[in-house]
DNA sequence: ATTTTTGATTTGTGATCACACTTGCATTGA
DNA sequence: TCAATGCAAGTGTGATCACAAATCAAAAAT
């Protein structure tokens, strides 16, 4: 976790130009720690300390102790015997589950979406879609928090279209405890060779906007199943290996 | 809510017979307000107050604030701008997509176990059938608490079978949003006359013994699908009255 | 050298306090 | 009579403290 450089708002003035709810430092604590998850900066079976972080986001315990509690119900956290906490380690019968999980609710989701998007939504994703290729022009450092950040909106721009308050939750729930394992999948694909992951999304963005529910849906599942294909080789040749 | 005649368990010996990881506060009160929320105790755009809740639980605020917290990400609970929390209001369109996702996620959920069901597991689920019956002979008083309960059992000894631990949170979680609902349903149909909710069990079973996943989805769906449309018409008429 | 024990440190949990904000009601003014 | 103001009670949030359990390290015993 990166020192936080998050200085305490107490200006008053700032308070009250806040329309209605100002931020708690509660949200800012989960909101922080969403992030880092889903962004793979913990590492599978990290424990994490309450004071720990305290420390490291510049809090006391208290709103710490509350964002831990709400992402070990979401499975994004681990409460061990112990009642210590870690993020949940890898295996394969976990990733298998979790792809079937994303398979299943988020090819729903995207089929709700190809069928709603609107011209301007789907410009917006096209938009995103010429960011891959800027990165990709420059690619001499591999920014893979860029990468990350970007399929990250890219999914989500799209299903935030599907129009269901009850999926897009769930499916954060699923990025969030998935977020670990990408990162290793994401980090063992730079050191392999290419990123062709623009390419998947293009392809989504064709059945979208041919309003193709099916197509849509297939060219989702080809690109979030390859990460987990990938680190499920990598699982098992560890495994034969021993 | 009741007013809980649980007493804090301060017995030394007691904790030190408990196995490895002693229940916290926190847990015992979390469970309580889940159970209260799935079994409907509480009414929708009811809105419930910390200090209040500790008081009914016999606690301080900590473990209740730490709950709620819980509760509202699984959007259990509602969080308003106030600040205040409220278990969410009833609306059309969140009934359509609740049903959606859980017919969905349900009914994933109960065709994987239908191909993987012992028979040890199917005797279980036929016995809690057995009770309906039971429960029909002696209905001289509607028992809402006990169908609540009995429905529930037999739904997730079904989808514990399907061996996903990624699953049956999410299912978990559609529950507890769709429980106040569901109660407001259940207690229309007592008025409106029959309970047939072991007709659909039974269908179920009976499904998932000949091991036809398809047949058990599509029975579930009927399943649950039952409280969601007579509570839809039930809104439908009020607005139309309006 | 290995194991056991003991003591110090760390950690999570629950309670309590202080503060700011909201809400509701009563008093005051026109 | 009604609206506006102001005061009081109630509420959520964050910080801090006390305590018990777990962890780790060093020292003692085998």
């Amino acid at each position: 976790m990166q020192k936080a450089a998050v200085e305490k708002i107490n200006d008053p003035i700032a308070s009250q130009l806040a329309p209605v709810g100002r931020e708690t430092v509660q949200d800012r604590v989960y909101s922080e720690l969403r992030r880092a998850l889903i962004g793979g900066l913990f590492e599978p079976s990290q424990v994490l300390t309450i004071r720990g972080l305290a420390d490291a986001l510049v809090t006391s315990t208290m709103p710490v102790r509350e964002a831990l509690g709400r992402l070990i119900t979401e499975k994004a956290l681990e409460a061990l015997p112990n009642r210590s906490v870690r993020v949940p380690p890898i295996t394969l019968e976990r990733m298998d589950d979790l792809l079937r999980a994303r398979i299943l609710i988020e090819g729903e989701a995207i089929a709700l979406a190809a069928t709603r998007m609107t011209g301007r939504q789907i410009t917006a994703i096209e938009g995103l879609l010429g960011e891959w290729d800027e990165m990709r022009a420059l690619k001499h450092k591999k920014d893979v928090d860029r990468e990350v950040t970007l399929n990250q909106s890219f999914h989500f721009e799209i299903y935030r279209a599907c129009g269901s308050a009850v999926l897009i939750p769930m499916i954060e729930s699923l990025w969030l405890q998935s977020g670990p394992c990408i990162r290793v999948a994401i980090y063992a694909f730079s050191d392999a060779g290419e990123i062709d992951t623009a390419h998947y999304h293009r392809s989504i963005v064709k059945a979208i906007a041919a309003q193709d529910a099916q197509a849509a849906r297939e060219a989702l599942v080809a690109d979030i199943s390859r990460p987990f294909a990938f680190l499920r080789n990598k699982l098992q040749a560890e495994a034969n290996k021993d």
